[in-house]
DNA sequence: CCTAAGTAAGTGAGTGCTTACTATACTCCG
DNA sequence: CGGAGTATAGTAAGCACTCACTTACTTAGG
């Protein structure tokens, strides 16, 4: 016989869970999901996955979100207001000048995507399932950098160091390089088929590009 | 009243569709198939969705591949021993030298990835939903590509036209500023924030890269 | 040339399972 | 007590995939 709704009694026998506050629940639902939607895509993920690696049910993740495309949003806005990213990279720079610069730059995002990939995958994701959304990113995460880069190479043009490009050009083809190099090792797997040192790798690059804009 | 199975009689009063032959209607499917693989991913389509844009009914995708998956794979293969791909590329660089070659291939891979981008969202789907199908593309699209470039670059070397430089590293960071270029402006909507005309950007890319490689 | 048997192509209505999302009741703690 | 937090047990819709059956086309025999 069938309830029309409502539930039967319960016997709690069932070993109790932690308790946590809200805020931290809420911060443990994204850090699980993060690496769930990296991992599997927006509709790869489901929720009931989620509750389970968080150890809880589904029920709980709609008290904190009302839909699972809300969670898919918090999670961007976390990634794109992050501590670990172009902070640290920029502070990295200060007093740096020359060579060095570049070295920094090619090191850290190489080094950044082979230890994690999740960001990577998360960008990449966005911008197949979720257009829009991947332009936050653009816009908080790449532009800042990009426009860092550039007006770096400006200056560098103007003292005389190198030879005018478009710095916007310039600037996309420096980081092409290393971050297409990036994605490449580490998600479409080619370092199976080739694989230099990473120093190689930086000098190589750095070598190209300081060169290919020196004056002539 | 219900029949335990099987249909009730149905009148054929709708109008009747075309026929094709088995071959057509794979190659059919294939062709719809691929387009919404590449907008929507894997998991993103799906096989009713296949189903109506091809105007059939889905029993019939399921009389020419046993699983969803044998599609995809089905898909992959086709685009990887495509007609339309690097080969034509090759032939277009038949003859040439010098700076001419590379200012072919770059402009080559922007043109076909702004015309029709769904290579490249096919290309980035299965890198992250299915590794082990992605490389397959590396193995044919990529790889055979990148050895072009590479040999053609240490054969330069070996001339003295350009410096020492590992050549491999040196074909990737080419291929590195162009298709990055090209990914960030289609599928991250880089486009948006940041254009320049194609002939600028071709000549900006080959003029740091081939000014990179110069002997000093 | 006509017709009927044989078969390839196609269909509509499922099956069973999974999905995002919800309604309700219980419990712990301030 | 009251409300935040959690659990149980849903629901309706959507998914890949199947089945029993029909229809259109081909072809062999008179």
């Amino acid at each position: 016989m069938k309830r029309l709704s409502g539930r039967p009694a319960k016997q709690p026998t069932v070993p109790r869970r932690k308790r946590m506050s809200g805020e931290e629940r809420k911060a443990q639902i994204v850090r699980v999901a993060t690496d769930l939607f990296a991992r599997e895509g927006f509709k790869g993920a489901t929720t009931r996955e989620i509750a389970g690696k968080a150890g809880i049910s589904e029920a709980v993740i709609y008290k904190h979100f009302s839909r699972k495309e809300d969670l898919y949003k918090a999670i961007i806005d976390s990634r794109c207001s992050n501590p670990g990213g172009e902070p640290r990279l920029l502070s990295m720079l200060k007093g740096k000048e020359g060579r060095e610069v570049f070295v920094i730059i090619a090191s850290f995002l190489l080094e950044e995507h082979r230890r994690d990939s999740s960001f990577l995958r998360l960008l990449m994701y966005s911008a197949l399932e979720r257009q829009s959304l991947s332009e936050l990113f653009i816009n908080t995460r790449g532009l800042e950098f990009l426009g860092f880069l550039e007006s770096h190479i400006q200056s560098l043009i103007k003292t005389g160091e190198m030879r005018k490009v478009d710095p916007g050009l310039a600037a996309r083809a420096f980081i092409g390089m290393v971050e297409h190099y990036s994605i490449a090792q580490e998600l479409y797997g080619a370092k199976r088929f080739f694989s230099r040192p990473e120093r190689k790798v930086v000098e190589a690059f750095v070598d190209i590009f300081l060169n290919g804009m020196r004056r002539r």
